[in-house]
DNA sequence: TAGATGATTGAATAGGTATTCAACTAATGG
DNA sequence: CCATTAGTTGAATACCTATTCAATCATCTA
């Protein structure tokens, strides 16, 4: 592939061009991209990843977690939906009470992963104060 | 702890008490959640995803990644930036160009292991359509 | 040294998102 | 059947963030 300058949005010559059409060729599909993109923006809130982890120790109830997170109910249903679409907890209804839990451990072992990544970077010192 | 309704912004009665204080005193103190979600939050972005991904396979100037992802140098630029904070990216200069690739081998594997299992969940059939 | 190019930066803008609020549904119990 | 409580939902708001644009720095070279 020949990159042509009056093609390209990016301001600039292109510097190696035949080792950015191997990398293209190895790059998956837009979508696939996409939708790892929006997976990990669904572990990225603070308030869902304390559901998350509340939810890997325990099956709770949505008053439960509430209480848990001192938030309101409305809120935690709000991010309790989002996880719900994204696949990463389950619920089951009881009476008046619904209770939720992890959909399944491949979950839990993503987000134990990313756990350890920022504890072990805590451990190689000097970013105490960052 | 007992759990006095005046004190809770939740609206709500405490159905599992004694749960809720078990699975309380397992959570990590909050600012390891606010990390944890900061972390994901980096990898949330489908331009970050495709600069993770593209540098997973090769080391690359910011001119190569403009072009490989059809963006402006300041957009890739803008994102480097975030990824580097985030210690997900190292770099090398060399003369004008800036040479980007993967921080270390850990931040593949989490990567790695979430492109999985968007794959695997594909596979189980019946979300093909969503 | 001046011009050109790779790269970074800050401000502005537009689009996205978390929480709140009020209204609602569903189930329970008197 | 009515009051109460668990939970959900939609709209509104306030905050956050990705990209653009213009300016700037750094390096190379003619």
């Amino acid at each position: 592939m020949i990159y042509k300058k009056k093609d390209m949005i990016c301001d600039c010559e292109v510097i190696h061009g035949e080792v950015v059409n191997e990398v293209r060729l190895k790059m998956p599909v837009e979508e696939q991209l996409y939708n790892l993109a929006d997976f990990f923006k669904v572990l990225g809130d603070s308030t869902r990843v304390k559901l998350m982890w509340a939810l890997d120790e325990q099956e709770l109830c949505v008053c439960d977690l509430a209480v848990l997170l001192n938030m309101t109910k409305s809120a935690i249903s709000h991010q309790l939906r989002a996880l719900r679409e994204a696949r990463l907890v389950k619920f089951r209804k009881e009476g008046k009470v619904v209770y939720y839990s992890l959909a399944d451990d491949h979950v839990k072992q993503i987000f134990e992963k990313g756990y350890e990544h920022i504890n072990e970077r805590k451990g190689r010192g000097n970013d105490k104060n960052i």
